[in-house]
DNA sequence: TTGTAAGCGTTATCAA
DNA sequence: TTGATAACGCTTACAA
């Protein structure tokens, strides 16, 4: 079963004309007569014609398709993510392929093989809680391929990168528990591997110490599959509770670890913000209905994707090599409901 | 900013060999002598050679990917989908090209242009709320381009498609309420275009039917937007509010309506399940911390994209034209919780 | 067993 | 103003 679309040859045979006149039709060229212009135009309409991309991309060396590896599609932050990056990469002409690296570095790998054995012109990537090694985006990147890192970043890649202010998502979050007279405040991170986890940990710390609380390393928990993996949410709340000196709230440091905390915690029957309060970096536009509403920190995800992809289409679309890149850092968005309400002393 | 990559000339000429015979070394043809065979792969593998798959593409007349349009990736059902759709696609060497209608059908069609004229070699469809008339997929199709629809299928259009059973899962939804002392249950309805809403409301009204309730038209809205605008909803719950006999229950037909209809009877203060029952279709993973944890008809939405998937490889790949099509019905599963738990009278 | 040449659809260059 | 030709990277008759 194949589609069989209309070419510049059958143009041209139709025509009577040879087929590089066809294309200077089409292509508006100003070599070319009114009439015969006019005569291709209404034809190629008539026959509905349209070029063949992969003609194109073959003799111009360039796909017009931008590659996307990110942990999950099925997440919030990142399906508003990709929601932006489609809507400016289509705009501009561009098509977007998307693939998942389930936080694995493996699957990452594997796609990113695929993606650029496909021809892709350029890369948005938020890499897997697993990946330590980054010598293959390095190489790559430094073969020429324009990447863009948006919320997961590596660091040791000097190329354009978009994130929140992490550190004072996590701060200002802790601060506002602390205001509301949480004393206890233990964190539940993603992998530690994670430019955001560190980050966001930092944040933490920070404020903790500004307010004269001590900071406990016990107190700080990693789920190295990001909350994907319930259990591994289980086991740091568990651990959390049979501290000597409990914590009275959470900052839980993405987003389905924040929804995790919460299952656990009401699956332990213990009431929140009651016996424990939470907040915690989140995207879903659910969180306000659920019991009991939650305070989040919400990242701006739409508008990390947009301009993600708009610093790496500048990139592709650079004549010369690039070399200033650009951090951007945008506000997060703190987000007071009821989960972290004034704690009653 | 470009990447550049190896090609066989670039073998051909380093070793001294004709590009056929590098190509043949390559894919492995018989007619070559193994030591030449040898000699290219190792060559190949040391300098990290890629077949490059746009020339590939020009020449078998084949793209390797896939279109997809859905109406909005930031949503559960479609997020779990394109999961699907993507893990099968990517496992037999295609790429997926998503694409976003938002529930309009003028972007349904650019998408649909745009993905055409990208040289997809099939694709994967759930039409936009807006859409009435499916000449353009019907023409394409006619045309010889493979596609499979899924959840909101065209009926016009002899092709694959993947549903669940939509009567099934309002009637069961139904008969539940019923069972548990409801007895005037009202419908909020997605756009009356979409064939989940047909079917849906059918099951909805059977049951009411075969348990002696009357079916009223009043007690059926539609929200043209699917909930994508809260307002409508609005609409829709305060008029059957209005009603002389209020509902005391809500079956709600489509993901964001059923947390569209819990945001506005919050708003309201109808507390839930006490003043008003409430169970609908949803695919997220957050309705069991909602309060009250919702009852929910839910999709095998990454099957469905699984299936979808293989039926339109198979349509690809077929040597001759299909002409027996599949409609592929899964069953819809029932998770009763809190939201539609016995009414007290 | 290897090389030559044509062709996939398009555009750029050169010649007419 | 138009046409012939080569080229993009690859495969495959056909020729050697």
């Amino acid at each position: 079963m194949r589609f069989e679309a209309v070419t510049i040859k059958d143009i041209a045979k139709a025509l009577g004309l040879s087929t590089s006149t066809v294309s200077r039709a089409l292509r508006d060229s100003y070599e070319i007569s009114p009439e015969t212009k006019k005569l291709v135009l209404q034809y190629a309409e008539s026959i509905n014609y349209h070029p063949n991309p992969i003609a194109l991309s073959l003799k111009e060396r360039r796909s017009r398709s931008i590659g996307v590896i990110v942990a999950e599609i099925a997440n919030s932050f990142f399906s508003q993510t990709i929601d932006g990056i489609e809507s400016v990469a289509n705009s501009n002409g561009y098509n977007v392929i998307i693939s998942q690296s389930r936080e694995s570095n493996d699957k990452e790998l594997v796609n990113l093989n695929y993606l650029t054995s496909r021809s892709i012109d350029g890369l948005i990537v938020s890499v897997s809680a697993e990946t330590k090694d980054f010598s293959s985006f390095k190489e790559l990147f430094d073969r020429g391929m324009p990447i863009v890192f948006f919320d997961r970043i590596v660091n040791d890649i000097d190329t354009h990168k978009v994130i929140v202010d992490n550190y004072k998502g996590a701060y200002d979050a802790v601060t506002h528990l602390i205001g509301n007279g949480y004393t206890s405040i233990a964190a539940v991170s993603g992998s530690e591997l994670l430019s955001i986890s560190k980050d966001r940990l930092e944040g933490y710390k920070a404020a903790l110490q500004e307010n004269g609380l001590a900071v406990n390393d016990d107190m700080i928990k990693f789920c190295p599959n990001g909350g994907r993996v319930l259990e591994e949410v289980g086991q740091a709340v568990t651990e959390l509770l049979a501290l000597p000196t409990k914590p009275d709230a959470i900052l839980s440091l993405s987003d389905k670890l924040t929804t995790g905390c919460l299952r656990i915690l009401k699956s332990q029957q213990i009431s929140v913000p009651g016996q424990m309060g939470l907040i915690g970096f989140s995207n879903s536009d659910l969180t306000e209905l659920i019991e009991p509403p939650l305070s989040i920190i919400k990242q701006p995800a739409l508008e990390m994707g947009e301009i993600a992809t708009n610093q790496l289409l500048q990139l592709i679309e650079s004549k010369r090599p690039v070399t200033e890149f650009e951090t951007t850092v945008l506000e997060p968005q703190l987000v007071i409901r009821q989960s972290s309400a004034k704690k009653h002393i």
